[in-house]
DNA sequence: ATTACTAGGTTCCGAGTAA
DNA sequence: TTTACTCGGAACCTAGTAA
């Protein structure tokens, strides 16, 4: 859309059906731009048909005509589409490996995931099947936190995505996509402060949203 | 903002956080402006940090940065707040003088209602005690139509101004407001089909919602 | 095939000023 | 005071091309 700005700014002081009185003087300063450029844009969104324009001796009559109104509208339905996208995924519960628990009990994935998150997990994942691109695109929209990968004595521990959510509607957790995971995104591993599995009272094949 | 329509468009195909692979060829043919300019804007616009842009031997790949969302998010909202003004409006029950069944027992009204609401209205009206102003504002929203006045030898009938609304969140209905009327907006008559006082359970002093 | 530079034409802006 | 015209200069766009 054309001089989206004036738009605008009248239907900010005018509202979408009411008139603004101003003049050419005070809106160029408003708009940072000169009384001879806000004079000719009004003109043309007159002639144009976006804006209504009443000349007096003192000033200027503004409002939105209805095809003003309507780019509005339309500019604004195509933002809230953009916006409003994806917001939540459902995922089925799966038997995991049992390694989650293993993982969530090292001292230091856990002093990280308190300090990221808020909560220290409860030792264990869920394991939840979800559509491979609606997982990426869903994580996508979502704050990445990174946990960093450590070592023991023992053995290696890599690093790893984390992505707060809220579960179910009403628990908050994070997804978790380690570095040098052994599924895709067919699969998704979540973490809660508490056990999952037993608040939510889940089995394997129930769904979960999260968001 | 500058260049929308091209962060639009990008946002549109790419969606918020995707990303877009494409090419200047075919982003000029489909915005409607030449290779050269977008090849130029798109530079401006990975510039100022608006978009992250990565040139490929076959074309381009754009996404939409934090700040570029965030004029996204920035326009929205205040599209959310020009458009989202005073859509509802509450009122309470009160006695009208009887005048409204006569006047809408008028064939001709009837006719022009059935024609302009697709409704014929209840021999009646219900009369609101409503905010003078909030109604002004709520009315001044609202699509207006007409119904003109007409003359039987009998006597004369003004024209009245009609606002169709939604009553209690599920009845269709009309504002009707009187050329001619004999009390401000301080009151509002609503016309529906069926009898409002009735079917909603309404007495005196009852509070109804009106949309 | 790309992207993107240069050059020249067009559009747009705003200082000056008339009404 | 206004609005809005003229006109010179700045900004912007695109055809031609290089890479």
């Amino acid at each position: 859309m054309k001089d989206l700005p004036i738009i605008l700014y009248i239907a900010n002081k005018a509202g979408l059906h009411g008139t603004l009185t101003s003049s050419t003087v005070l809106l160029a300063a408003e708009l940072d731009i000169s009384q001879q450029t806000v004079s000719r844009k009004l003109q043309e969104l007159d002639e144009e048909g976006s804006i209504k324009k009443q000349t007096t001796p003192v000033g200027v009559t503004l409002s939105l005509t209805e095809k003003g109104k309507g780019k509005l509208r339309m500019l604004h339905g195509e933002l809230q589409q953009i916006l409003n996208q994806q917001t939540n995924i459902a995922g089925i519960v799966k038997d995991g490996l049992g390694e989650g628990k293993f993982y969530m009990s090292q001292e230091q994935y856990k002093q990280q995931f308190q300090s990221l998150l808020n909560f220290t997990p409860y030792p264990g994942t869920l394991n939840l099947a979800v559509d491979k691109n609606g997982a990426e695109v869903f994580l996508a929209a979502k704050k990445q936190l990174y946990v960093s990968g450590f070592q023991t004595k023992e053995r290696t521990f890599g690093g790893l995505k984390c992505y707060p959510v809220l579960i179910a509607k009403k628990i908050v957790g994070a997804v978790i996509v380690p570095d040098r995971t052994t599924h895709t995104l067919e699969t998704v591993e979540i973490i809660a402060a508490a056990n999952l599995r037993s608040i939510l009272k889940l089995e394997n094949g129930k769904e979960v949203a999260i968001q």
